[in-house]
DNA sequence: TTGTTTATTGCTTGATACGC
DNA sequence: GCGTATCAAGCAATAAACAA
């Protein structure tokens, strides 16, 4: 018998809602996973005027007053800013952890060496599951996890690196990312996190960049989530993010449209780094994934970060009852790349203001 | 059997090619 | 030179195909 009859029968007993015969899945696990869950394999995969001299003395290389350890919830990830990037001393993730600073070249082998490989699965405990999670909860389900660090705020950000005109305030724009539970779009995912960190101004501390998460732990706190982020937003809020005009902005309007809640975001300004970085530096690397330009243009190196297609899985493990590992490290990638954000917008804007300068 | 690679999904923007 | 069409590149999870 020809593999194509036998594959017609399998289709016309899919589509009769006969059961399939025991040869034609001998995986009748896979059948019954639910969906969303992974299987067992992985996948692999202004002007420089503008700026005052205080900002750019440390700019040049913009991202030099910034800490690279950005976590103060205590997930299970770090970040290194390599030598080179204008890392100052003590700022190193591994000295907020207490340890002895490691190598940082080391780091950089150890990810080179783990790209694409599968990531090592967390060990089967029989013990006490950990189920603590970062933040406090808000509302039935939903979690807020809010974190500040050090970070100086130029008092104007012109735009010229994304082709527009003029400037705009750094305290209206709030940059945001989200961790979702899959890629196709449409109604069937869903975000079931929405990082956004804003320059915000601290009486004790100065300027900070504050880092506001919002986790939802239950189906139904989604709605919640939701108007909470809506809160965040203003009439004047630029909102930033990497290729989010694309996948985030259209994944968060549809759940607000599921949600029955106006769509909050639909007539704000919205600026794509994207396209701008991948102007600027397309040639250069690999590729200009955000990874790609926070490892090689900002020189961080994350360790312990979940890829993120583990992000998914990580969630449903919880909301089954599982360990909040996993899920605490899904926080503390969209924490990191809600920051590398911010440093790639001071970045672009240098590099233009440089650019203009030379010319 | 296990690990790796690739295609797929929808949308947006930018770059390039082409015709007028 | 201008307008239009096409293609590529990102976002990330998933499954199938392929390799070891």
């Amino acid at each position: 018998m020809s593999v194509t009859i036998e594959r017609l029968r399998a289709l016309k007993r899919q589509a009769g809602g006969t059961a399939p015969a025991a040869h034609d899945r001998s995986d009748g696990a896979a059948e019954a996973r639910p969906p969303g869950v992974a299987p067992s394999r992985s996948s692999s995969p202004a002007s420089r005027a503008a700026l005052p001299t205080r900002f750019l003395a440390r700019a040049d290389d913009a991202q030099a007053s910034l800490p690279a350890s950005t976590l103060s919830h205590g997930a299970a990830f770090t970040a290194h800013v390599l030598p080179g990037a204008g890392a100052a001393p003590g700022n190193d993730a591994s000295t907020a952890r207490g340890g002895s600073a490691p190598d940082p070249m080391a780091a950089l082998r150890r990810l080179l060496e783990t790209r694409g490989r599968r990531p090592t699965p967390p060990p089967v405990t029989r013990g006490p599951i950990d189920r603590h999670l970062p933040g406090e909860e808000i509302a039935p389900g939903l979690r807020l996890i809010e974190t500040r660090q050090p970070f100086d705020v130029p008092p104007a950000l012109s735009l010229a690196f994304a082709r527009r005109e003029g400037q705009i305030n750094p305290r209206d724009v709030l940059f945001f990312d989200t961790e979702t539970t899959g890629l196709a779009g449409g109604t069937g995912t869903r975000a079931f996190m929405i990082g956004a960190a804003d320059w915000h101004h601290d009486p004790d501390r100065g300027d900070t960049l504050r880092v506001r998460q919002l986790l939802i732990t239950t189906m139904a706190a989604e709605p919640a989530m939701l108007a909470a982020f809506a809160q965040w937003l203003r009439p004047d809020t630029v909102l930033c993010s990497y290729n989010g005009r694309s996948y985030d902005a259209p994944l968060l309007k549809t759940r607000y449209r599921l949600a029955r809640q106006g769509d909050p975001i639909g007539l704000l300004d919205h600026l794509d780094l994207l396209h701008p970085t991948r102007r600027r530096y397309r040639g250069r690397w690999e590729n200009c994934r955000l990874a790609t330009i926070e490892r090689e243009l900002l020189r961080i190196v994350r360790e312990d970060d979940l890829p993120g297609s583990q992000a998914p899985a990580a969630w449903l493990q919880y909301l089954r009852g599982g360990a909040a590992t996993n899920l605490g490290r899904v926080a503390a990638h969209n924490h990191q790349d809600v920051v590398t954000l911010a440093r790639l917008l001071l970045r672009l804007v240098v590099a233009q203001a440089d650019a203009d300068a030379a010319t």
